[in-house]
DNA sequence: CACCAGGCAAGTA
DNA sequence: TACTTGCATGGT
């Protein structure tokens, strides 16, 4: 059985006993992109407060986010945590789509993934998972997002036994699976899940639903 | 009470 | 290069 079969089945597996996951919960592109940084170290349910907040003060537009004093935006996002330094974060991404993209996230859309993914970890605040959580749930780019749960998950499994590192986890997942958006957003959004359900901690998981229905792989 | 959550950057050795 | 620390709220 080759990784790639090895992957795919695993994929069947989630996806037939957790059903499609729909990510990223956000109505439009900028809500993603806002929640992206958002979540950072911090639990989804802070995210959707903060996030309410936003949508009750009509701070979801570029133009608004732009013109908000940051001590307002502070405010109004302080349920997801880190308020001072995400606020200044999203202020930072906001001044790069305001200033240089026209002020529309349509503009990034006809630069190649590689040149975005360049621009978005350029921009301080925004690491290796926020700028490949953007690339794929905001602007549908063929990009594995790799988190804490995907190391978890494959450290459990035994699947890949490399240093852990990004880079290295993302290629193992790239290179070894069709780069296909459907493919990577539901995987993706299925490990968190599966995570969350039974694999609280390193190194074990025995009551995986994983392990009980492909024998431990 | 301690520990964790859909990270990142800056500082240290 | 590889590790440590600060950032901050809300839930368990």
């Amino acid at each position: 059985m080759t990784t790639r079969q090895k992957l795919l089945s695993i994929f069947q597996v989630l996806l037939s006993s957790f059903g499609k996951r729909n990510w990223w919960p956000g109505e439009t592109e900028l809500e993603i992109i806002v929640g992206a940084i958002l979540t950072q170290n911090t639990s989804w349910k802070n995210v959707e407060r903060a996030i309410n907040n936003m949508k009750a003060h009509g701070m979801l537009s570029v133009d608004a986010l732009q013109s908000i004093p940051i001590e307002e935006l502070e405010k109004i996002i302080r349920p997801s945590g880190f308020y001072r330094q995400k606020s200044a974060r999203l202020k930072k991404i906001i001044n790069v789509l305001h200033d240089d993209y026209d002020r529309s996230i349509d503009n990034l859309k006809h630069y190649d993934t590689h040149y975005l993914r360049k621009l978005l970890l350029s921009i301080n605040g925004i690491g290796p998972e926020t700028a490949d959580s953007i690339l794929l749930y905001a602007l549908n780019r063929p990009i594995f997002v790799v988190d804490a749960y995907t190391k978890r998950f494959i450290k459990n499994h035994g699947l890949y036994n490399g240093n852990g590192n990004y880079d290295d986890v993302q290629q193992y997942f790239m290179t070894n699976l069709p780069l296909n958006v459907y493919l990577f957003n539901e995987f993706h959004a299925l490990i968190v899940l599966l995570c969350q359900t039974y694999c609280k901690k390193i190194p074990e998981c025995s009551s995986c639903i994983l392990n009980r229905k492909m024998g431990g792989l």
